[in-house]
RNA sequence: GCUCGGGUGGUGGAAUUGGUAGACACGUUGGACUUAAAAUCCAAUGACUAUUGCAGUCGUGCGGGUUCAAGUCCCGCCCCGAGUACCA
């Protein structure tokens, strides 16, 4: 029996392909180019498991499918070496980040090319090397130094700003700013000091820095975006996170948010993705209405969806947090509305969320006088009204808004019917449609279409309000108190921050002794001797040297995870290049991904932030396209399976599985799973030796044997159910491994491993392998092949080509494994069927096809090999087996050829029919014959 | 609550988009080879009724509908998963 010994094979082929640099690209090419792209990896420090690398295995198989296709195909790597982890584990060691950065990655890499991965790692990036970050710091500051004009709808040099203010100052400037922006005229402009001019200035840059509401995590020490909160509490440790005013970087992404939401539709991403970034950036259209306060200058807008229900407003709601609400409130009520903003801010989001179904509120003692009916209404203060999203203020309309309605039964504020025929009193009405107005002014009688119309016309003309837009997306956090980040290209002059100009990046983190924050509070870079900037030299100086006159201090923050991630395809085309990120040249050839392949976890992250940034470099003309990913895939998680023993509670007794008892108590302990066998039988004399709990415990088995329970969940090493891709290589082989992973199921799906059924996939590659051998001989015929192995072929080329076209990988697989059994069955060894049979494996099977191909005479490595094409004419069937059937149920098959017409088909069903017993002698009603001759006969 | 997915054998999953449901694989059962085991090979395997015959009936979460024909389309439910949530 031929063995097939993939060890020997696989690190044949890997040599091979490092020797030869088989997969290097060239930017040089008359062929078409293909650009496939994977997630890169946080090198962490516990290396791959089996479900790591499930997204690679398919972009790899799609890369080599597309070379032999003919394509130039560039399929990157790289690491997004930047992150909390290494920081942890420095501070914890005090080893440096750089060091253990270095040795995870080196971790990942063998692993990654132990399973044949035709990645061209000449390319590859890191976040985390100056050769890399210089150019994130260099787009930091083309953010800093643009602003959005809103009627061009494009970034725009922040120059061309500072020309128009020393003009005309900001009269005749549409451009997203910060809301209290003061307006000024050019003579104003000029003469405001240096600093009042970049303070403005700030209010329009698209990187900029503001006094903000912020996610601040003090377990972790720094502050959050939005997307790394979830349910109250931080994504990653899951640390209680508070709202805390912070003067911060952020990111003016809200300026993009319409062009988010509009590219989406240009784009082939998975469904889920687009909905979740489309309720991220949470369009929705109303109008904003301005209220005056009674007895005050200042006047209180408000956001609402519903303008049509002014006439119903009866009191108003305002944020806890906003500023105005301290100026407004009567003496009487200023204690106990401030003991009540105090509580709120004290708040975890985490009880905020959870108290939400709580009603509370105070009310400020002044009055907002409604802008139609000039009734005087009563302004309270509820954490149900969010300072973020909106202006902070809501217009309280019981009859319209539900949270309304149950606020005024709580308060016992007056309730005003504003639907005829609807009576609101117990709830409120939220549909758009099945009334009309009434108690509504110039509104009644008017349905929803026509009064939502009229009312925002109303507003307009007299001034009090107009249509608006409103975007749930907030600007974005752009900075972390923490050490292992791309250093933010900043000084300060007073106070002010001055960017460094880009020709003297990289800014290169400096060297600190210890990784936590300072005994003042300030981030870890502040532990730094030398962070300075000498603006006479441009270099990094000594703390000590700051005069305040030529070397300033340096910005102690660092930038987000994200911020390496939202550009690093576009450095790929080009990943050598000293002068610029990459050339216009290497941009312009490799265009946009085509094929993007990752987890969906990043969809109102990275991948909102890199939409985002890519639109942003778009608009300078930087890039060529406004979407850099065409085509985006999600592979779904791999799931471990548990093993649990069950302890009988107050007891050292463990108990099989089908032995407990469901009227006892256990408790339910995980195991490693390398225990357990795959038929749950529990290796008790490893688990003894394994942790001390278990050396001295009882075991009460079943047939002599312990049976362990299962669950599926998310693959862990604190679950011990973790699945190495080396032991599954070692066992396996890595082709082996390329094609279970594929087999298991729909790319897109979540899936459990289940290692036991991989002997199926191990199998057939076993008997591919022998098809090539007869009694343990080499016995390839050149003889020519059959007919009927001919179909087996070109039907297997067509099955396996439409199939890699619509990314059904594991589909695919099955084709493989129909057809070699078929031709096993048919004692096929015609080098006809069996050569383009290799190539068709050899994207999912790369070691073992490169051997067949070597052993099959070829010189050339196989990935060089056109793709196979399949010829209808070897599909073509003669005769076929046609069902018959009787009102639809299936009664028996006729053969008929296929040349037949439908009429010479309808002929011979009837003919046949003679002697049929099925008619049961009732009149025959149609014959139905469609064009693909499905023959079904009606009595 | 809202928005998206999705319910097919013992299991993972196929089904050319309305055309022979359950491909392929795992598992299970039986057999061959072995002193034995492993490995390998062969056969059976949706359920039920017949199995001395052919075969028949029911079957894609539940209930209805359209159609010669429904896993696939329409209407109404039930359940599971994901995302999101005082979003005004």
């Amino acid at each position: 029996m031929v063995q097939y010994d993939f060890i020997h094979i696989e690190s044949k082929w890997k040599k091979y392909w490092e020797e030869n640099r088989s997969f290097q690209v060239s930017n040089d090419s008359k062929k078409p180019k293909y650009y496939v792209l994977d997630m890169f990896p946080y090198p962490s420090g516990a290396g791959l498991h089996v479900g790591h690398p499930l997204g690679y295995i398919a972009s790899d198989i799609i890369a080599r499918y597309k070379r032999h296709k003919g394509f130039n195909v560039l399929h990157p790597q790289g690491f997004d070496s930047f992150g909390l982890p290494a920081e942890q584990y420095a501070i914890q060691t005090g080893q440096h980040p750089a060091q253990t950065t270095k040795q995870n990655i080196a971790r990942y890499k063998d692993q990654l090319n132990r399973l044949g991965f035709s990645f061209d790692w000449s390319r590859e990036v890191q976040t985390s090397s100056p050769k890399f970050y210089q150019w994130t710091q260099c787009i930091f500051l083309l953010l800093f130094n643009h602003y959005y004009d809103l009627d061009q709808d494009k970034a725009r040099p922040i120059k061309h700003l500072i020309d128009c203010f020393n003009r005309d100052g900001n009269k005749n400037i549409n451009a997203h700013c910060d809301e209290d922006t003061p307006s000024f005229s050019g003579q104003k402009w000029n003469l405001f000091s240096w600093k009042e001019q970049q303070e403005i200035l700030l209010k329009y840059r698209l990187t900029y820095l503001s006094n903000t509401e912020v996610n601040w995590c003090p377990e972790l020490g720094t502050v959050l975006a939005n997307d790394e909160v979830i349910d109250g509490v931080s994504e990653r440790g899951g640390y209680p996170v508070f709202q805390k005013k912070m003067s911060q970087w952020s990111m003016r992404i809200t300026a993009y948010a319409q062009r988010l939401l509009d590219g989406l539709n240009n784009i082939d991403w998975p469904k889920p993705v687009k909905e979740m970034q489309k309720n991220w950036i949470g369009r929705s259209q109303g109008a904003k209405i301005q209220f005056e306060i009674h007895g005050h200058k200042q006047k209180i807008e408000v956001f609402t969806t519903r303008p049509d229900t002014l006439y119903g407003a009866t009191f108003m709601t305002l944020a806890p947090e906003l500023d105005i609400v301290k100026q407004i409130t009567t003496k009487d009520r200023y204690e106990d509305v401030s003991r009540y903003i105090e509580n709120v801010a004290g708040q975890k989001m985490v009880d905020r969320l959870v108290n939400a179904k709580r009603i509370s509120g105070r009310f400020t003692g002044s009055f907002v006088i409604h802008p139609m009916t000039n009734k005087r209404l009563p302004i309270w203060i509820s954490d149900y009204v969010l300072a973020q999203y909106g202006t902070g203020a809501v217009m309280g309309v019981p009859a319209g808004d539900q949270r309304d309605h149950l606020f005024a039964s709580h308060f016992n504020l007056p309730i005003v019917d504003i639907f005829n025929g609807i009576d609101t009193c117990v709830e409120a009405y939220v549909e758009k449609k099945g009334f009309v107005y009434k108690n509504s002014g110039p509104l009644n009688g008017l349905d929803f279409e026509t009064g939502y119309k009229e009312i925002i016309s109303i507003l307009e003309s007299k001034n009090k309000g107009s249509r608006y837009v409103n975007f749930r997306l907030k600007d974005t956090v752009f900075a972390r108190q923490r050490y292992w980040g791309e250093p933010i290209p900043i000084f300060y002059k007073q106070d002010i921050p001055v960017p460094i100009d880009s020709k003297y990046l990289p800014l290169v983190l400096p060297e600190v002794e210890q990784y936590l924050p300072t005994k003042e509070g300030k981030p870890p870079l502040g532990n730094a001797k030398n962070w300075a900037w000498d603006t006479k030299r441009h270099r990094v100086v000594d703390n000590n040297l700051i005069d305040g006159k030529s070397i300033f201090p340096l910005e102690l923050n660092t930038m987000p995870g994200w911020a390496g991630s939202s550009w690093y395809f576009n450095r790929y085309t080009d990943a050598g290049n000293n002068q610029e990120f990459a050339s216009q040249k290497a941009l312009n050839y490799w265009r946009e991904v085509d094929l993007y392949i990752g987890g969906i976890e990043h969809a109102t992250g990275h991948l909102l932030y890199s939409r985002f940034w890519q639109k942003f470099l778009f608009d300078l003309s930087l890039v060529p396209f406004d979407e850099y990913a065409k085509k985006l895939i999600n592979q779904g998680m791999i799931l471990g399976t548990s093993a649990i023993v069950y302890r009988k509670k107050h007891t050292q007794r463990y108990i099989s599985k089908n032995l407990l008892n469901p009227k006892h108590k256990y408790h339910s302990i995980r195991v490693e799973i390398d225990f357990v066998s795959s038929s749950d039988q529990l290796d008790i004399n490893q688990l003894k030796k394994w942790q001390p709990q278990f050396k001295d415990a009882e075991f009460i088995l079943e047939d002599g044997r312990y049976i362990v329970g299962r669950e599926v969940e998310k693959m862990s090493k604190s679950k011990f159910n973790v699945v190495n891709p080396d032991q599954i290589c070692d066992q396996y082989g890595a082709d082996t491994l390329r094609m279970y992973e594929m087999f298991l199921g729909p790319i897109d799906q979540a899936k459990p491993w289940n290692t036991a059924g991989i002997t199926g996939v191990h199998n057939f590659l076993k008997k591919f392998l022998r098809l090539f051998y007869h009694k343990d001989r080499w016995t390839v015929s050149d003889v020519l092949a059959s007919r009927s192995e001919l179909k087996v072929l070109h039907q297997t080329i067509k099955k396996v080509t439409t199939d890699l076209e619509r990314y059904s990988f594991n589909t695919c697989v099955s084709s493989f494994m129909i057809a070699c059994n078929e031709l096993t069955d048919m004692n096929c060894n015609h080098r006809e069927i069996l050569e383009p049979l290799t190539i068709l494996l050899s994207p999912f099977a790369p070691h073992l096809s490169e051997e067949l191909w070597q052993k099959l005479g070829h010189q050339e490595s196989i990935s060089t090999q056109p793709y196979p094409k399949y010829s209808e004419e070897h599909l073509v069937e003669t005769t076929k087996q046609y069902p018959i059937s009787f009102n639809g149920k299936k009664r028996f098959t006729l053969e008929i050829a296929l040349s037949l017409t439908k009429d010479e088909i309808e002929q011979l069903v009837l003919s046949d029919l003679r002697t049929s017993q099925y008619t049961k002698g009732k009149a025959i009603k149609k014959i139905i014959v469609v064009s693909n001759r499905i023959v079904n006969i009606v009595v």
